[in-house]
DNA sequence: TTATATATGTTGCAATTGCAACAATTAAAT
DNA sequence: ATTTAATTGTTGCAATTGCAACATATATAA
């Protein structure tokens, strides 16, 4: 149940979407969109392409904080994409919709379809909250060490088993930990050889019996 | 708008507490409560009282992560309270409800004011969801000198001003960053003598022209 | 297949940081 | 008014960290 639509007919969708006077814009694959919005109050929902909020660093190096789908919804509430140091970039050729958070707050339309498009947002946005509070929950460790340690015990207790799967690259690791990639991985060797963890390659194994 | 229930009668509420099997719990004054808590879907009102989300770190040490008082809303999925570190307390007499989270979106009631409800519930997210974007901003920040100059930024351009009146204690703006205290307040004062900031009690004053 | 880009390992070193341990001040409680 | 608690201000030092600069390996594109 991630969609925005889910379980709202075709033709429902596009009463929500004409109500809630939202726009359809379509752009090329490359383009750096969305730049002029200063309103912290929009909701964006990919219908069709592939994007990434990246973030660039005063050296002018970029990181994905996110990537985005079809069906896939964004925005100032859900990201910080309101802020200068990010950006949104197709990397197809896309078509989103832009819908502003107060329409959606402010709208009338009392039908059963309104009621289930906004439990699907208040959805979308409960899963999005967990997630953020789980990255703050890890961020706030002061050590390398005890930001992975925590990182590791939500994701083992999270999945139920001691093993994990990393889901993206050590390099991406660290700029989720936000700390430094080379220091980040002297303290996972630290941890190797202090027997807590096993590495092979990307499948981590955990051997801390504590809770 | 920050209340639940905000828009909807007095009767209504009933009804809308009643159909999502709601739960109303008193506590004494300095109880431990929802220490059993399991479930990571639950979300609480404070009808009446004053309470408190804290923090027991390893040397037992406590920090206090929110206040809450009545209307207030917390839960699992705005707050790390599901994590057994975090804990929360009565500070006075209250009484508190609790509504499971997939009652709320499984519910069917297709009302005015239940849309009413969804639409403030939805409100509350979204503005805990902005403030936890804030800081997921802030703590990726690398030293506790760019921590800071992070935070000034951002409540600098939220009030539109360069002076900022610390909402807290020094004190809790260490904890808020992540950052030893005495470490922080060493950067403060490089800060300070490189006349990048004035600080009179809990008054910044912020030197830097850039944006 | 070869070239190019990206990711993984590794290390020295200087800068930053946490930690412990204080004194001084301010706030809160009795 | 006086005790008690909490916050602010400060410092030395050891541990941690970011940074730069590599070599190697792996993935992606031409």
């Amino acid at each position: 149940m991630k969609n925005l639509f889910y379980n709202i007919s075709a033709l429902n969708k596009q009463k929500i979407l004409k109500s809630l006077e939202a726009n359809t814009l379509q752009f090329k694959k490359n383009n750096m969109i969305l730049t002029n919005i200063k309103e912290d109050n929009i909701i964006c929902i990919i219908i069709e392409g592939y994007l990434q909020i990246i973030k660039t660093d005063y050296n002018g190096d970029r990181t994905i904080i996110e990537e985005l789908y079809e069906d896939d919804v964004f925005g100032s509430r859900m990201s910080s994409i309101s802020n200068n140091e990010y950006g949104v970039i197709t990397k197809e050729d896309s078509k989103i919709i832009i819908i502003y958070f107060n329409e959606i707050i402010n709208n009338n339309l009392n039908t059963p379809y309104y009621n289930q498009f906004l439990k699907n947002l208040l959805h979308i946005m409960s899963d999005k909250m967990n997630k953020n509070n789980e990255r703050v929950e890890i961020l706030t460790n002061k050590t390398i060490r005890n930001k992975l340690l925590a990182y590791f015990k939500i994701t083992s207790k999270k999945n139920n088993s001691r093993i994990i799967y990393l889901p993206y690259t050590f390099t991406d690791l660290a700029d989720y930990l936000g700390v430094d990639r080379s220091a980040m991985y002297r303290e996972l060797k630290n941890l190797k050889e202090e027997g807590l963890i096993e590495i092979k390659n990307k499948k981590i194994t955990l051997n801390m019996y504590d809770n």
